[in-house]
DNA sequence: TTAAGGGTAATTGAATACATAAATCAGAAA
DNA sequence: TTTCTGATTTATGTATTCAATTACCCTTAA
């Protein structure tokens, strides 16, 4: 599914990949690199020279250079005018944009969904997995346990709807929105974990999913496509609110690329 | 502007650049690989052999990769399992879904253009440009000078559009879609110059920028970005002309890309 | 005749050596 | 003290070499 075959690794199995060591040179340093750069020890604006990568990571120059361009186009680094990389930053309108866009291209995605109709597996697999998030809802209290049950249930379903078009070119632009750390589907889902209202949140989150099928099995493709851009203002409440404190008081420790964010 | 900085070179200026030679080896392997695939000498389904195309052009192999990776990620090669890439090949869906995902994108920046207000500067030029355009259309028989007077105003005032709504991550996606030779602005502007009809679809095509210009002028985000996806089903209309004849009989012979075509 | 096995050729991944351009620093002159 | 110039150093761009994996073909046995 994924359009990215290669060197398609996802930030999250980072760790995993069963015994380490085991992997390419260039998959070890593009998971290192962006490693490094998330987790802020490669500052924003830091420029990024190769062979102090290549001492830090004990690979060649060659993957350390495939990896860079990797990243580039993951938007994580920008090629400097004469050579070299720079780390990123992002205002906080430009993860709102991000977010806007993703929300933008997952309407786009459910509304062709609902005018093609969506295949019959895909979608009772999608309702399957929003039953089980009901299940999870189901408890007034919320402990952590169920979150990140959430949250992985919440990333199957979106995952879910993106082979609902049958739009490769579609999925492929959207894959390329979500690699940005901060516009990913459960980027601000657990931002206030432990506020009163994170459960309600949540409600209304799943309220909309379900919506979301109804629509494309009702071929309402306008109503499918607004109900997933409002979704994404979800994402767009939550940033503020994560923003709102002072030095991002209200950041999820999982929210690593907070250090990429330039507050003005 | 453009996001991609250190091999940015559009395709258009391929044979430009001054005298050719000059260019680095990185800069002349992908104009040089993209022309390959673009004029169909290397064919849709292909697999790319790095020897091979080192032979065919006179770098080394470390340009030739960058060059495969960055057409990888332009879309017009796909990388296959066990390393080595093939040229894609695009179905009659594909190239629908990428103008419509062109309009999509172009509607949310209209629409942002016209939420947040747009430099003054910035619409005084295009009002301008699209002054020039009325002046080209002035004439009722149109000239094939007049034709590609038309064509390079009209890249010139999507371009301007892309700098009205000041969102860099928008703009970077939209370039990457744009980036498919059968996406840009005005792939098939061109598809039905000699029939009679050819002028008052570009002045069909001219009321929609003014009103799109008017939108943005007067905050209505709504209108702007519904008129700019509407806009880019021109491009669709002209598309599905294009395919209608036998073995693509009215394709302009200036739509290169129509070798990746999979017609089924 | 077909299938399985091994061996060879070809291709990509990785590392290193080489070339070139840019940036920095030192020194001298204004 | 400041600025310009030149040399040195450091970085990236390019080529080449080496390694490892894969694919293909040929041989042999069932």
């Amino acid at each position: 599914m994924s359009a990215i075959k290669k060197l398609a690794v996802s930030p999250d199995l980072t760790g995993a990949e069963g015994q380490n060591g085991s992997e390419s040179a260039q998959v070890r340093a593009l998971l290192r690199l962006r490693e490094l750069i998330l987790s802020g020890e490669l500052a924003g604006g830091t420029r990024i020279a190769e062979l102090a990568i290549v001492e830090r990571i004990g690979v060649s120059r060659t993957p350390i250079r495939a990896a860079l361009m990797r990243l580039e186009q993951e938007g994580l680094l920008e090629a400097l005018p004469n050579g070299g990389y720079a780390v990123k930053t992002f205002s906080e309108r430009d993860i709102a944009d991000a977010i806007e866009l993703r929300g933008t291209l997952e309407g786009l995605l459910v509304r062709l969904a609902a005018e093609r109709g969506a295949p019959a597996v895909v979608m009772a697999e999608a309702k399957e997995c929003l039953r089980q998030v009901d299940a999870v809802l189901a408890d007034p209290a919320l402990t952590d346990e169920a979150f990140s049950a959430y949250v992985d249930f919440n990333e199957r379903f979106h995952a879910l709807l993106y082979e609902m078009a049958d739009s490769p070119v579609t999925v492929r632009q959207l894959e390329r929105v979500v690699s940005l750390p901060f516009a990913s589907a459960s980027a601000f889902v657990v931002v206030q974990s432990n506020s009163p209202q994170a459960r309600d949140m949540l409600v209304v989150a799943q309220d909309q999913h379900w919506q979301v099928l109804d629509a494309i099995e009702r071929g309402e493709g306008t109503r499918a496509e607004a109900l997933m851009r409002e979704h994404s203002r979800l994402a767009q409440r939550n940033l503020r609110h994560a923003l709102s404190g002072p030095g991002g008081a209200h950041m999820p420790e999982s929210m690593k690329a907070m250090k990429l964010i330039r507050r003005r």
